[in-house]
DNA sequence: CATCCAATTTGATCCATATCAACAATGTAC
DNA sequence: GTACATTGTTGATATGGATCAAATTGGATG
């Protein structure tokens, strides 16, 4: 299985985007090749956590964004009350802590779902170096902006859509994320178990499992454990937009 | 009522962030006194819309950003099917339009729920300012990462509270939005219809009419129409806090 | 391999809120 | 001021998904 784990460098610490399969789709994707060295420069090679293991908690001092190397990342925030909601799954080449960036301390939490490498990116070098590369600070922009735009797209789902659509939208969505990453796109293996899912999109843990047995009888998916095949994805993408098509005929 | 309308300058296009009392919550705030020029030399001074019109709109060219100077905004996203979705509303000092910066195109439609005045800040030129002035850039950072949390915190409302949990929060959050203006925290009059409540709040209309009455008869609040009053901010704020408190005795 | 604990699935019941249906109040145009 | 449209309120009923309960599967550990 495609891992996106760079060659070793001479310099053990210095991370070599030069070599990382997933530059076209990480920060460096917005930076020239002459340029990358600086990128690198910034880059705290980090360490491979555990499924489990915490990159960072909420409410500790906000240092570093993260760029999830190989394996997963979930984010949740913790409530007063010890409720936990998660606000977003990261995969290999998308950047973990955006939305830190307004405080002294972490917003959420962030946790390996399986076994995770990141590179780690100080947020005081990363301002200095994107006030310097106009392109950077765009990108910067651009995945924050996506960020809000996801977070908004997340919240239609909750607040307007069924249990089956809210699935079918996030097996979509993952899937498409598969795709970039050149897997395929109809046959993964779900990084996040059936609680986070619930979680996530605000249901029951019995209602998704009860979604995707429904998916599963209707020939949609195939599904056994975290293995997911998508058979029809049309009829997923049906799923999603039923809701506005029926209320406006 | 205090509004934030500056005094007129010499020059009529020239923003005045000088004289203009929103400076200590809008993107002044985070700029030295002889910096501000340069900010103000960007600055669009915007026309005033009135109830209804649109600011800009979605799938139409992204440009601008626009901080409210007076009145308020409501932004939403159209679905396919013609659902609308309210994603924020924006009072002044609150910049609009941070959610498309990722795009081409504007990613909501932003429209004046009552008369309105807004300064307009070009992308272009702003992405540029931002590159020279450190402290403007990370303040941005601070807005939109501030964003993205907003957002989250309305996808936990909606995916994990009650009706009256989320009008509560609704409302606690529009108070402390009049205090950071010196205007009344307990006695305001909402900028938005019951509609948009609801439809931001992910609720029937119906249901929103009768938790209003309901913390009306329970003495927390005063509600006529628009205007209300905030009679018992601590009953409020238990009433956020009810939930998680139950599940975790 | 046997044991244990966590994750998943399935079934039965209940409830918060949507939906449907009037009606009242408020605002707006003529 | 009257008429019409929009917005808000209140009541009755229906329902999607939560909750409670229990069985089944799977993975980890010794």
């Amino acid at each position: 299985m495609a891992q996106a784990i760079p060659f070793r460098q001479a310099s053990p610490l210095k991370a070599s985007c030069h070599q990382c399969s997933l530059s076209n789709l990480c920060l460096p994707l917005a930076i020239e090749e002459n340029d990358l060295d600086r990128l690198e420069d910034i880059i705290q090679q980090g360490r491979i956590f555990n499924r489990g293991e915490h990159i960072f908690d909420q409410s500790t001092p906000f240092r570093s964004c993260f760029a999830v190397k190989s394996g997963s990342i979930k984010t949740s925030i913790i409530t007063e009350g010890g409720e936990e909601q998660v606000t977003g799954f990261f995969m290999p080449g998308e950047l973990v802590g955006l939305d830190s960036m307004s405080s002294e301390n972490y917003a959420c939490t962030a946790r390996a779902l399986e076994r995770t490498s990141v590179c780690e990116f100080p947020v005081d070098k990363l301002e200095e170096l994107t006030g310097k590369l106009p392109d950077l600070q765009h990108h910067m922009y651009h995945l924050m902006s996506q960020e809000i735009q996801n977070s908004h797209q997340l919240a239609m789902l909750l607040s307007k859509n069924t249990a089956e659509e809210r699935i079918a939208a996030l097996l979509l969505s993952l899937s498409s994320r598969f795709q970039r990453r050149r897997m395929s796109p109809t046959n993964f293996s779900l990084p996040m178990a059936r609680n986070d899912i619930a979680n996530f999109l605000g249901l029951a843990v019995e209602t998704v499992s009860r979604v995707f047995t429904r998916f599963q009888n209707q020939g949609i998916i195939k599904a056994r454990g975290r293995e997911v095949e998508l058979l029809d994805v049309e009829a997923l993408q049906l799923v999603t937009r039923e809701f506005s098509r029926q209320s406006h005929p």
